[in-house]
DNA sequence: AAATAAAATTGACTATAGTCAATTTTATAA
DNA sequence: TTATAAAATTGACTATAGTCAATTTTATTT
């Protein structure tokens, strides 16, 4: 498997789901649809929600993640252009089990929940869709169980480093991901930020990489996949 | 929340799946099946494999699992009669991600790949079942996620014992879900055997259990409860 | 631009939960 | 039933990665 791969496999792509949507579809979700705004660090959507429609990213970036009884997170992944929420809930009848928060300002759609639940109804091709989504979006929870269960610390950590590379350092400006702060990257990787500065500079003296503030520049990647014990 | 419904965010249930599935297409999935026979032990269904067909479980039961590159296995959950798998794999074209080995003798459907990707492009109505199930598995994978990145072992040990208990030594012969092995249960509870054992013996010593060979006998409920930090 | 808050780093320390090895107990197969 | 293998327990030890506190750096707000 191929690095690239390695690293899609803790996210996930709406592009499919909204490339094969049927226009005809599309624009009757559109008909009863609005916008909402949030700033950098709203909270965007909570556990316990029962959502108002489906939810979708138009700009912006957000993470999505989980809060125990005393208070501590965990990221399980980010949501940016094109991602939605809010579908699972709606189709199983339940209350969300996550928050989401904005990492910069985003522009969220909301598709009306009756609206959304009638198409469901009636279209086979959209129950297909979601179906493939669902699986989906599945399949990255089964890798982010294996990735915080079989991995150590240093590894979960090296392929932390490795994601944020391939999804913001590598791509230009309209296509990257998110700029990620160092507390947010070290629970993303599952741990805490004096852990991952003390990785990040035990890299920088074998010269593997370069810290220029939020920046991580990678100078030996072989190195890094090596770490990450993937491939 | 219950400490039942607790419990209950660590499995699912195919129940509602099959009560709502109406006959002619229970009827129709059945035209093309088969029945496989696995000992104990076997291994059921593997990383890589693209399914056949629908699995279905008839009888005993299974755990389902993930091994990473050095052979260490961590267990997800566990599957009983009438639940199934194979179906995100038929949907989404891809391979398996798990491993499922039989946890006693097993005996297993198989709907027909061809049959059942047919049915599923022309009923809305197993669409809409199908889109719940997943669903609901992946309300199960993000409370795994919550379990194991956000409690403790001890708590984790002690959510472990009671999910047992609820799932085995409470209930009648007939609905007693597997018995477990020690070895697993550290496994799904995200520790190494001596560590349950430690445990294990620390809630001996002060009174809450009684351990008899493979069953623990729950004596002070309450105290467990306390220690797992639900509700 | 200055004031304030938040994030990041670093050092010192330590608890948690792991490894390894030896022994006992239990389960499985011949 | 006995032989063999596997699982469970226990003790001794230790590495990992955490906590806590102080400081520095970077962001954000007024």
């Amino acid at each position: 498997m191929s690095i690239e791969s390695e690293i899609e496999k803790y996210c996930f792509s709406t592009e499919i789901f909204w490339d094969n949507m049927p226009l005809s579809i599309y624009r009757e979700l559109k008909k009863h649809s609005s916008l909402m705004h949030f700033k950098k660090n709203d909270i965007m959507y909570r556990e316990g929600t029962i959502p108002k429609g489906l939810y979708i990213i138009k700009h912006g970036t957000a993470k999505l993640y989980l809060i125990n009884a005393d208070g501590k997170e965990q990221i399980v992944y980010f949501l940016t252009k094109g991602n939605f929420y809010g579908h699972r809930s709606m189709i199983g009848n339940n209350s969300s089990l996550f928050f989401i928060t904005a990492l910069e300002d985003c522009e969220v759609e909301i598709i009306d929940r009756t609206n959304f639940l009638l198409l469901i109804q009636n279209s086979i091709t959209l129950n297909k869709l979601l179906l493939e989504h669902i699986g989906n979006e599945y399949r990255v929870l089964i890798n982010k169980i294996s990735f915080f269960t079989l991995k150590s610390v240093n590894e979960r950590i090296a392929i932390a480093i490795l994601f944020v590379n391939q999804k913001i350092n590598s791509l230009p400006e309209s296509k990257k991901l998110f700029y990620i702060n160092k507390t947010d990257l070290a629970n993303f990787a599952g741990t805490i930020p004096e852990t991952l500065s003390r990785f990040l500079n035990n890299l920088k003296i074998k010269g593997i990489v370069d810290v220029k503030g939020r920046k991580i520049i990678i100078n030996d990647r072989e190195a890094l996949i090596k770490m990450a014990k993937i491939i």
